[in-house]
DNA sequence: CACTGGCACTCGGGCTAAAGGAGTGCCAGA
DNA sequence: TCTGGCACTCCTTTAGCCCGAGTGCCAGTG
């Protein structure tokens, strides 16, 4: 159905418009590109397409826009990877090598991506679930007030105040903070609560009240965080190219003050810096359908931690978009892996 | 030269100008507001105001609109303090109640700021600088390797890694953590670096090199982090009302996007919980010359620990986005007082 | 002296009409 | 199967026009 020459021609109406942002006709098409026919041809392989739907026309006599369906094929099989600058591998390293902590890490790499792609910008924070417990830490404020200090090995510092039912002194602080570590040090965070299901039984008479104060709130903290953070930067790029939403950008704006839209995004990605596309209508969000979203999956190891991505028009260079978020995304893998 | 007739004028221009948006008419002004006149008096009186500088139209033949210094005349001197509704009070209280720790009050107080003045909030940090150190932790992550926590008496908790230039065992650094709380423990971030000016010669020469790599870190965070962290929440508000940003709302977001700029905004702000406002081209930064930013002072009892703040088109309801601005600070400086 | 009604004037917005042009679909021929 | 030619469509731009809101000024009045 579709021969060579017709997704040669695909190719082409998809970076000339990508471009130009303008419907493209048949002579222009062969003008650019040495297609080695006439244009009369060209229009009857462009009729071929749109009776496929991976193209349309505006209006009858306007050149032909790529389709949702269009772009789809293009990234699918039409487009190769277009490997990164020197300057640009040199952009990521020097943003992402001085990070001081993982709030740092984050708010980096967002600045890097809104800025590398020229796109909105969207990093998840490492989903608490699939991380493990470095340390917990019990500090005590007064006899009946501790605060926890949880802190997980990609760096995540969760906090919590805890008012105990009875009195607490250093001593027993101290040893129901070994107990504690001694339990749940490198385990996993998703087996935590397992792990300390009978530690408040297992306590003296005397402390298991406050014990099992300070596992409840730990426990209940894990699961209140489970809404995963998400961060997003570069939203002015949305008005640079105001011109390619045509329902304005203030659909697309709501969408990204929704965290749980976003994450939910981010979360249907797939392994570890796989690079998924999503385009325009595949938004399961209604505002988000003149958009197209670029996300990969980061970890470290075969871990995969969250996920990181870019927002922008439909009428984006897959390729190099494609090419800047896969590359941060294996950074920023190997950056929590080293700390 | 201005006599209270018009300045009535000047009142009743700025508020049909900001519910309708479209220069107001002598016609329209005597229909809609019983000022006792005809409209020529008001033509005339408005021609005094423009000579002034008050208002201005956009043509000949239109209406008039309030100028930038029309609408400080207005803040200053014309509008009377509009209190909230109690269905407002009872959303803020609802909002900020359950706040877990710093973090959520913040991300809470931004969408609150949001949604009960439909404008761009802004909500920034306690500074580290006003707080005080409520306790600093220090993890052992491995022989040459600590993790320091430093939580402050607002909530706000830094981490930092420190690699040691020799080893260590659990004993040192329990002693090394309670001589360093002993030092700094409840005193203001500000004298932290003298209290511990000393505390690396103190040390037997075993542990001085650990000691003082500690101290370094330390005082470097406290440095790192002067530029302080800053909230941004309700974009989406700006595309709504597009139509009041003449030249788009592309050099606003990218003001909102620049951290600096905002900080240096809501830094120039008051005494804690009065309520600043500065319009167009007040404004020290270009891009924002169309807009208008009401803020103010939240801070714990009479010490002011930041600022924040919402940000609009200059054809605002100012007395009903001042009154939200000012309670939520009021209820933030509360809350985190309790805590 | 302050206010009022009347009146000529200005100027932007919106509507319609016409011209221009890019691009298509189709057909006949190589 | 491809090509050149040609009629057709319809968007966009430009120009011209009218309409009306709103003003400034002036002469008149309590």
């Amino acid at each position: 159905m579709l021969d060579d020459r017709k997704l040669d021609v695909l190719r082409a109406i998809v970076q000339d418009f990508v471009s130009t942002n303008e419907p493209v006709g048949s002579k222009a098409l062969v003008e650019r590109h040495h297609l080695g026919v006439s244009p009369a041809t060209v229009r009857n392989d462009m009729a071929a397409l749109e009776e496929e739907g991976y193209i349309a026309q505006p209006h009858t006599s306007a050149g032909r826009v790529p389709t949702d369906k269009g772009y789809r094929l293009f990234v699918d099989r039409l487009s190769t990877v277009k490997p990164l600058s020197s300057a640009e591998r040199r952009a990521i390293e020097q943003f992402l090598d001085g990070a001081l902590d993982l709030d740092d890490v984050v708010s980096r790499t967002v600045r890097l991506l809104a800025q590398l792609t020229r796109h909105v910008a969207v990093v998840q924070y490492p989903i608490l679930d699939r991380s493990s417990v470095r340390h917990l830490e019990l500090i005590k404020l007064s006899d009946t007030r501790l605060m926890l200090v949880l802190i997980t090995d990609t760096g995540r510092v969760e906090q919590r105040q805890v008012d105990l039912p009875g009195l607490i002194d250093e001593r027993t602080v101290s040893d129901l903070r070994a107990r504690l570590n001694q339990r749940i040090a490198g385990r996993p965070i998703h087996d935590v609560p397992n792990d300390l299901a009978d530690l408040a039984e297992a306590e003296p008479p005397a402390t298991r009240g406050n014990a099992s104060a300070v596992v409840a709130v730990l426990l209940a903290s894990l699961v209140e965080r489970r809404e995963e953070r998400v961060v997003v930067g570069g939203a002015s790029n949305l008005t640079r190219l105001a011109l390619d939403f045509p329902d304005s950008v203030h659909p697309v704006l709501e969408a990204l003050e929704e965290q749980v839209v976003l994450i939910r995004l981010l979360g249907e990605a797939s392994r570890p810096t796989e690079v998924t596309v999503r385009i325009g209508d595949e938004h399961p969000y209604e505002g988000l359908r003149s958009t197209s979203m670029v996300s990969a999956t980061y970890g470290s190891g075969s871990r995969a931690l969250a996920s990181l991505g870019v927002l922008g028009p439909m009428r984006m260079d897959y390729p190099g978009t494609m090419a800047a978020v896969g590359a941060v995304a294996r950074y920023v893998g190997r950056i929590l892996a080293e700390s």
